[in-house]
DNA sequence: CCGACTTTGAGAATCCGGTCACAAGGTCCT
DNA sequence: AGGACCTTGTGACCGGATTCTCAAAGTCGG
């Protein structure tokens, strides 16, 4: 009934949607009418309280005494999120993880599309991967404003990060995805988030050495990212 | 003077010490004796405040009036974080990402090896990737024994990973880093990291939309990861 | 040797997120 | 129509993390 509207949403909830929108698209292949809470809290990883206090930020999209109706709620999560409109993505740095990530097809596909990779080494530039071809760096100006890019990738070594992000910045990319192993930094209106290897591992490394280090007491699993349910 | 020894160290402190680690690597390089929290947050890309209390947990190692001798605090971090010991790693499925990842530079060097990788495609098992042969998911068992491998790095297609994680925590591997596209639970002794591409390119888009759809308001970057300064 | 200055370390206050518990609201069987 | 039953939505509570602030502790110049 309410219009959903201009709630404020917790950025932790707002990090937990994509897992019930991932959640609700496997309850939607069973072709199961609605969903309550516990199931969802299973299939996402997390406990159902938190599912209910999040879907609530969202509006009263449930049923008591019955639960979620997939379809609808799956509408209302994508819209939420932005998957019902396209971002155009450039991928900046085709060495391994570049040229990789342009291959993935993990994507969720839906919304994202990689339409434009580009790197500064000549000896890229002009190769084929898949159905794109690498681009000059110094094009990424145009390249953002003709493609009209939402979304840059930052995949080039540590060095280099930092300046390529500015140039995105400077193109008008307002959201950023930075792989490369350091921190950069965006003016503040710009999204940025982070995805780094060494430092996955090295928290794991931090726990790891507990447990041999610890033979009694209790070992824990790591918090941090999320474990079980 | 104080030993470090059983302080609790809060989980968000576990996840900034690998910056700390790394922004202590750069200033290393510049042959300076000191830094001050100030610098280092600089440099990590977090407030000072937060500097001084992260490196309190670890004890007092900074000098007043001073700051922190560079060469002993990476010392203690990389103790802490467990980056003086050697950690074996497998990989589990080598498509696209997987072998992107046994090829990359990035896992910071240091104490992280990749030392097998395994998959179930027949048509992949032999190949050789760098200075490694890709073996039989079947044979994980016994490569994760004799190479004492610590850490589980999961590649594979989304319907795959939960198998293969419940098949390294039987292997013996208390650490597991999920690269595929779902949840998978671990019993409670395993710690368990993820890096979800698609989740973040949701949030970011999440945050985009708020962007255009709210022309007025406070515009805000993206929190999550961790932004800028 | 003293006083000005710098920077840490930590106590206190605040904010944010997670969990608990239960009333409200709805279904379905009889 | 009524009552048993189920599941949501949310207010209250709790704990962890961040920020603020300032005394303590050190350096350094005069």
């Amino acid at each position: 009934m309410a219009v959903p509207s201009r709630r404020r949403i917790p950025e932790a909830t707002v990090a937990r949607l994509p897992l019930y929108y991932r959640a609700l698209l496997e309850v939607s292949d069973a072709a199961v009418g609605t969903v309550s809470s516990e199931r969802l809290a299973e299939l996402a990883g997390v406990n159902a309280a938190k599912v209910r206090k999040d879907l609530s930020y969202l509006g009263s999209y449930g049923t008591r005494g019955v639960g979620y109706e997939v379809e609808y709620l799956l509408h209302e999560i994508s819209r939420e999120l932005g998957l019902t409109e396209d971002w155009p993505v450039v991928i900046v740095g085709v060495g391994n993880l570049g040229a990789a990530l342009a291959n993935y097809r993990g994507f969720g596909a839906r919304g994202f599309r990689v339409t434009a990779l580009v790197d500064s080494d000549p000896a890229k530039i002009g190769r084929r991967i898949g159905p794109l071809v690498v681009e000059d760096l110094d094009t990424l100006a145009s390249v953002v404003a003709e493609r009209a890019i939402a979304i840059g990738i930052v995949a080039t070594p540590a060095q280099a990060a930092q300046e390529v992000a500015d140039r995105l910045v400077h193109a008008g990319v307002r959201s950023i995805l930075n792989f490369a192993p350091t921190v950069i930094t965006v003016p503040s209106h710009v999204s940025l988030r982070k995805v780094d290897l060494a430092t996955e591992l090295q928290i794991l490394s931090f726990y790891q050495r507990r447990l041999s280090a610890a033979p009694s007491g209790r070992a824990g699993a790591t918090p941090g990212t999320e474990d079980h349910a």
